[in-house]
DNA sequence: TTAAATTTTTAGACTAACCTAAATTTATAT
DNA sequence: ATATAAATTTAGGTTAGTCTAAAAATTTAA
């Protein structure tokens, strides 16, 4: 038997998006309860569905063991990515969405079927590298282009900066650090780091100082200026 | 009880668009069988969902005799008529797809939910009131801005008349029209009816002249030049 | 107007994706 | 080292949406 195109499901996507996301993260194989954390279903459920992925050949599953994915699930995960990706960017630089806004609607559209339609969508928008929340965006090939960035708190001494783009991407922390005038691709100067409870205080432009708690801090990502 | 939003599954919204157009060009009630080969489903199958559907007051159903959308089933079906017609704009004006390649990716555009995203989409593509291939597209309130246009083999009299739309969608209709140099917003002369077999010979601007048999005329809409 | 043909519905099954409860395997802690 | 706890899998069920085959209702045609 030859299947020239083995169709995956919503579902499925989703199941493979969650596996490339956790093991890059914690880079090491994915435990059957957090992918039930993450997506929200009981760890029985995922078990059905690793078994059906192990199938098609798009996770290496081994019971008890934890999974990750073969090459051609990295390939599914990243494009998925990519579409999620260029979408946002879509979202916010043609149809003015702010950036907490973003994130449910391209939840939906990552999962249009047409490589035809993001080969022109990543045209339309000028082949951009960095989403909104300055994650880099996968190229055609799936290869993705790292740029060094370091959390904020891991940054010991009073420098130049610029905000590259942040670790936690819930809605209340975009919104929170909207709210104290921080966006992506600022630039500030660390002007104070408190050393006992290592939190920061940082100047953006011209504005006042901005207090940042170290645990806040550590969900900012940065390069130093001019490195 | 009380329900504050019942959600429509995607297979459902399908159901709903099918009654929807197939009422829309006989404007009587819609058979079970014209379902199954619209929707390519097994009558059985048409005949589950149609309970379904009638159970969430989506329709109006009487076992044996068809059935109707109900103003709210209407109200589903317009709006995501709408959606996808805004998407075949923003695929062709956008992203420069050929009006033959559009269909099947707003088919899965439409069903993306975000009301918030239609608004602005629509105000991007400047609140267009017709699609790519003359159909009309619903405003917010679910408003079709109706013109009134005829088949080009109604037309027994030579005139100057514009294109405004088709009847028939399909791919290699739309293909034929393109390679004979016909599209939307063309203006052309009506030069000659030949009455052996009611077909036409029409002049697009300078162009030669194109003969049309009375079958294609009948699935071109136009409207008579400054009427 | 009644028999035949067609349309529609019912009955019973299947698959994907979920669930609960119970069993099994692995990890942890004295 | 072994008892307890935690993680994972298995077993058996549910729902949405489909199917086939058979029954029932409606339409058509002699």
């Amino acid at each position: 038997m030859l299947f020239l195109q083995m169709t995956i499901s919503l579902t499925e996507e989703n199941y493979i998006k969650a596996i490339f996301n956790i093991s890059n993260s914690n880079n090491i194989g994915v435990s059957t309860n957090s992918l039930s954390n993450h997506l929200k279903n009981k760890a029985s459920s995922v078990t059905d569905m690793l078994k059906k992925l192990a199938d098609k050949k798009l996770i290496h599953y081994k019971k008890y063991k934890g999974v990750l994915l073969t090459p051609k699930g990295e390939k599914i995960a990243i494009n998925i990515i990519r579409k999620h990706r260029l979408w946002e960017v879509f979202l916010m630089e043609k149809l003015n969405f702010s950036w907490d806004q973003v994130h449910d609607i391209a939840e939906q559209l990552e999962h249009i079927k047409s490589d035809e339609l993001i080969k022109r969508l990543d045209n339309f928008l000028g082949k951009p590298t960095l989403d909104p929340h300055g994650d880099p965006i996968p190229n055609e090939k799936g290869k993705f282009n790292e740029i060094k960035s370091m959390p904020l708190n891991e940054c010991k001494i009073l420098k130049e900066i610029v905000f590259i783009g942040v670790k936690n991407h819930t809605i209340s922390f975009l919104k929170y650090l909207t709210s104290i005038g921080l966006g992506i691709g600022d630039r500030f100067r660390i002007e104070a780091i408190n050393n006992f409870d290592n939190s920061y205080q940082i100047k953006v432009k011209k504005n006042n100082l901005v207090f940042l708690s170290n645990d806040l801090a550590s969900n900012i990502l940065v390069k130093i200026k001019n490195e």
